[in-house]
DNA sequence: CAGTGGTCTAGACCACAGC
DNA sequence: CTGTGGTCTAGACCACTGC
């Protein structure tokens, strides 16, 4: 059970480094000289080499050497999805209105349009086994032509709400993550009636151009979510 | 200003899988059928393949080709940091207690481990400009000879309360991000009076066997903490 | 069996760092 | 100038797939 020489690199130096034997900002080998200690040609050390520098352990600056980079201990992968999470899946939607708005500065401001441009708004309500568990506002820009049919809309997740002629893989997307406690008109709609905190996610949409197509304000029952992440 | 084969490549799949010329599970063209098609070498096709598959966009079964990947459209790189986000900075910590308990199940089944063994608990308050923002409590599974210096503990952040012989950068991380109400101590503590959210945040850690060696629970006042991602 | 991706070799030329 | 990493070539052998 032999591995293949650029992986055998790659977990050599990894380990070096795991176990501070490299230390953040030393330089490691030049690859002439990997190529020596392993006995392998040029292109299998770069193989291993690449790989440290995919998962961030190393990085490289052409003609001085390769460097052992500072830890990046803080980046999560999140999981999130409107519709599902560790703890809950929402089964029913319910469209609560569709209109045309002229937006307010905040509004304007993260959309990147001007205030005298038109605004879709769609209020939505989640459920799960009848109960309403998150309010959820979207805003895209108006474009001409737009199609809003309302029963399309009721299921729809974000990105499906965008129009087609943006490729749908080309979105590049933002989450802000906070607490909150319900105003009047959200509590009315979750049904909530003692204290209870919410947990909003806002969510921007930008095509390929980074200009905004949709912004986004969902807000769950506090014991209907949770997310999760993992160290990267 | 021409750039590298691969890059075009890479470049030209990517926007065929973007403009769904290429949708997924449908099968690229081999290696080989690239090499004539771009008149390159097998190794500048495979570093323009290699680019694709770490951002996601292909896959590749030995004997059989390469496939478009379906895409992972809900996960966000999420940077979190107990001391810092996007809207505050903790500038002190008070230490409210350090003791050794014997933990309970929810606790046990935590950190994996037996419920006769002794847990360290930590409990800090962290402050931003003399006002308490967040309620801190920290689990280590007790180790024969763990130094427990409350000065260096009352600062730490919670990688650094690990035990030394456990290499730092190893560590496997979870969070879980939730929204909850504050019960009775932590509202004193946190002087809150009104009605107010919390933002929580839960935090495994893990050594490089996938051991737990940490449990943390931070709860923030909600208008002093906003986590934010990108998707990927 | 032929076709595919995975690994690897032994060279080559280039642009850039630093002396 | 030498040494470095970045790009690239033209082969090779292997294990696996599907016919």
């Amino acid at each position: 059970m032999t591995s293949p020489v650029y992986l055998q690199i790659f977990e050599n130096i990894k380990n070096q480094i795991n176990n501070s034997e490299l230390k953040p900002g030393e330089r490691i080998l030049p690859e002439t000289a990997l190529c020596k200690l392993y006995e392998t040609s040029r292109a299998t050390v770069r193989k291993g080499l690449a790989l440290l520098s995919n998962e961030g352990y190393i990085y490289s600056i052409p003609g001085k050497g390769c460097f052992v980079q500072t830890p990046q201990q803080n980046r999560y992968l999140v999981y999130y999805d409107e519709m599902n999470n560790l703890i809950n899946t929402v089964d029913q939607t319910r469209l609560l209105e569709v209109n045309v708005i002229v937006p307010d500065d905040h509004l304007a401001n993260s959309l990147q349009i001007s205030r005298s441009k038109n605004v879709i708004v769609i209020r939505r309500l989640f459920f799960t086994d009848g109960e309403p568990i998150a309010y959820d506002l979207k805003y895209l820009p108006y474009v001409k032509g737009m199609p809003i049919v309302e029963k399309e809309i009721e299921t729809a997740t974000f990105p499906e709400m965008i129009p087609k002629n943006i490729p749908l893989l080309a979105l590049k997307k933002n989450i802000v993550i906070y607490a909150q406690i319900p105003s009047g008109e959200v509590k009315e709609h979750l049904r909530i009636r003692d204290n209870r905190a919410l947990l909003v996610v806002e969510q921007k949409l930008f095509d390929s151009d980074n200009r905004p197509v949709g912004f986004g304000i969902t807000s769950f029952k506090s014991d209907y979510i949770k997310l999760e992440g993992v160290s990267q």
